[in-house]
DNA sequence: TTCACCATCATTCTTTCGGGTGATTTGGCA
DNA sequence: TGCCAAATCACCCGAAAGAATGATGGTGAA
């Protein structure tokens, strides 16, 4: 969390620096403010939904009403909060690199989520990781 | 999507606005840079994530206790019985060759109906399968 | 501060999936 | 009887999944 904010400062100081070269280097005195105001809000749009994406991934949405998360499963197979978003992101179908990119790891870190969530559940496949997550009262 | 483009262009027109407004009105004409700059990277990381945020929601499945078969759907789909079959012991977290060992024929058959299926069902993997199999309540 | 645990990523290797294509057989039906 | 859809199987190939192992950094509890 530090780090993030510690990272977005820095991405403003650089954008901040990288304007005054752009002012000063190359004399270009005449750029509007509506062109200064462009370039960081189109910067920061993007930085806004990165950060956006990234600190709200976590909200798990339960809409069905008749689902109720089983905790004592959870904590009696030492499942983690990640292995959990990545069972729910397979049980609705995606591959692994789809997983990988909405969570913003790599394939590897899927890979080992995965194979980690299949020892706890006691399956080989994602098939019957679903299946049981389901009846286990995981994921709706 | 016209319409959010439009809308953010309207916030963009409007914080310009503003700003000319406080720069004129109230006679603060020593604004630094680092200010707008901040006040425009703020406005648009709010503005980011609550884009981000807005495009992202998940869509709700509802589960249905009772389970009814759909032969219109499957009928309209053209699915048959052994497709049907093939299915259900997918959806039972299977692997294809489980699945032949039971229907006591080869891989590469149960290799061909699962592939009818994806393209009758119109979904490229397993997971996606089961998923839509059961919204569509062809399996339970 | 040390330790256990989590999250992350990499590498290698094997197995499984899935797409594409084509062929044969079989049961029902016009 | 001939046609049609289904079921069956084969082969190839690339992509994806999964197993096994090791490594690193962060964090919270003891």
């Amino acid at each position: 969390m530090k780090k993030t904010i510690f990272l977005y400062g820095l991405a403003l100081a650089l954008l901040v620096l990288l304007m005054r070269m752009i002012e000063y280097r190359f004399l270009v005195r005449d750029l509007t403010l509506e062109f200064y105001i462009g370039i960081v809000a189109i910067f920061f749009t993007a930085l806004g939904i990165w950060v956006g994406l990234k600190f709200t991934r976590k909200k798990v949405v339960m809409i069905n009403p008749d689902f109720h998360f089983n905790d004592k499963e959870q904590t009696k197979r030492n499942i983690s909060k990640r292995e959990l978003e990545v069972l729910e992101l397979m049980a609705q179908g995606l591959a692994n690199q789809e997983i990988a990119d909405k969570l913003f790891v790599s394939l590897n870190t899927v890979k080992t989520h995965s194979s980690n969530l299949f020892s706890k559940l006691e399956v080989s496949r994602r098939t019957q990781a679903i299946q049981k997550a389901k009846e286990l009262n995981l994921i709706p």
